[in-house]
DNA sequence: AGCTAAAATGGAAGCGCTTCCGATATTAAG
DNA sequence: CTTAATATCGGAAGCGCTTCCATTTTAGCT
């Protein structure tokens, strides 16, 4: 079956090649030309190639969206959103998970995907350290949780969420406090987000006259969390110990094995994690909430407003992160 | 700054359009011209338009990947290693990961990526259920995880995987016998792979004379796992049970809940995972391993086998599962 | 060297579209 | 009812490539 082109509509309707162009993106035609092109169109069930039409416009219509890995909650609803997003513009994503050096260099070598985008965006990579100097791929960029005076860029304020953090632990007026950080090998992801949680944490801390001693800091690794041994500890050890885990995926595990020695989340101890995922309301956790959705649809917006103005200034978004308040806190 | 072009190529090599044409994609052309040519190329980094070569009719060097989620860790695994196998090749893997509603139609209807690619791998979606009768790519499709007659495809046998997680733990004659199956509720993750997995446990239990009672299958959630409770007492009411968790997270679930309440595994209770994941040796799991690298460096070679002769006979490829013993039965 | 078959090569045609330019139709103004 | 301005329209040019065909070069034989 042979493909129906722009061609076999123009002549079946009547009208020039260009007419129906027109139509299709916008030009000057008479509404009953359009009425009837509109109609030749439905019934030969006619869809333009984008092939033809990118060869001839230009735009691709499409815009990549890079990210370090796969197994984690926030990248996945983030770039949910940010997919919704294009939709209504039309425009279709180009998923480039970087997990691995080999499409690191096929990345910034030879590959065909980049050029074939209007825009990049980026989520958790270390631009400087990942892509060195050499990184400049000739067209708009766009960066989530991660920072660069050269391009847009949509971050938390993490450090605020930190803070956060730290005054609803303060509310209860712990004796001692506890950070589950995560232990980040993976050079290809950005942590700096996590260490400005940290930071902010033990700041407001320290303004309340507390302090959060290294050997509180218990190192997670991302997929399989923190050590029980130390959670255990934590939770047997101390009277009513302030938890601050610097995401929620942590926080769950403290939950679990509370449950399981019989400790009570808002009396016998009190946590708050970060981020706010799915499964994080119906355990009841107190948590700092990212928008996530809405910096995924917001990145999709920055990036759609650069395309068009390719010299518009540099913008710098800050999200507020959001205390929510449930039963562990 | 201008697009390099098949021509400059040319004009820069001495050669003719066809012959540059000829030397990307496989014509007779001296190996002398050939290399000039291969040089050129290198110094204006030049890349062919993916548009103007699908629309001139020829192979666009990419094939798709598509896969249902993101958080799996089998998942990230075959797409490393597919994407590996494909770079000797010089293609370049489209990941596609069908996370919402959205995406799924967009593949169904206008997705131009879609038409980019010359094949189109699947893994772990219900074919029929999730594209109902309706699809039809026009392109080689490869099957991971999941079968159809139409297709080539490449599955483990779940079931065999069952019944050696069953003779394991028949060697140590628990009383008791336990499984933790995955309750899935997405429609376009396939799990017909689980209940193999689960059959094969169970006929393997009948033959020995054993039952697995209904209310003996924990259920659990692929991200927060089996309830701690059920587990809990699983671990605590009976004597020395034998436990088979479909997957190796579930299984690592268990081995924390253990150490918690200080039951030994091999000794106390009997445990058998599956796949290997990453993190099982260290935790020393008994587990049934399936060769992940190796699925995902064949669904290349199949791919890439049928882009060259659409019409060779489908092959449905079974992998071995591999029983890897180590401390937990 | 001379002849022929095979290998290598150049370039035109054509893929389906957008855009631009010139032509025609329509409308408004006087 | 004319003229100018404006809205609408047709179709050629060109986007960058593959492929096919005609032509040239090379290699293999007498």
């Amino acid at each position: 079956m042979k493909r129906v082109t722009i061609e076999h509509v123009a002549k079946k309707a009547g009208v020039g090649l260009g007419t129906v162009s027109r139509v299709l993106n916008g030009g000057s035609v008479s509404a009953k030309t359009k009425q009837k092109v509109l109609q030749v169109i439905k019934e030969l069930g006619y869809s333009p190639s984008i092939h033809a039409r990118t060869l001839a416009g230009g735009k691709t219509q499409r815009i990549m969206f890079i990210f370090p890995e796969m197994r984690n909650e926030f990248h996945w609803r983030l770039l949910k959103s940010f997919d919704l997003s294009l939709d209504k513009y039309d425009y279709e994503t180009v998923v480039y998970p970087l997990i691995s050096d080999r499409r690191l260099n096929k990345l910034m070598g030879d590959s065909v995907l980049i050029k074939e985008v209007d825009a990049i965006v980026m989520t958790t990579i270390p631009v400087n350290k990942v892509f060195q100097k050499k990184f400049n791929p000739l067209k708009p960029v766009v960066l989530i949780e991660c920072e660069d005076e050269r391009f847009d860029s949509l971050n938390l304020d993490n450090k605020l969420g930190g803070r956060k953090a730290a005054e609803i632990l303060l509310e209860h007026q712990p004796d001692h406090f506890f950070a589950i950080q995560s232990y980040e090998t993976n050079p290809m992801i950005a942590d700096a987000h996590l260490w400005d949680r940290l930071n902010g944490f033990k700041e407001a801390l320290a303004q309340a006259g507390y302090e959060l001693p290294d050997e509180h800091i218990v190192y997670a690794d991302l997929f399989t969390g923190p050590s029980h041994e130390e959670v255990l500890n934590i939770l047997s050890k101390y009277e009513e110990p302030g938890i601050f885990a610097l995401t929620d995926n942590y926080a769950l595990i403290v939950l679990q094995i509370a449950y399981i020695i019989g400790k009570k989340p808002g009396k016998d101890f009190f946590l708050v994690g970060f981020d706010d995922q799915f499964w994080s309301k119906e355990g009841g956790l107190t948590t700092i909430r990212q928008p996530v959705e809405e910096i995924g649809s917001r990145a999709a917006e920055i990036a759609l407003k650069r395309i068009r103005e390719p010299n518009a200034p540099i913008q710098h978004v800050k999200f507020i992160p959001e205390v929510v308040r449930r039963e562990t806190a």
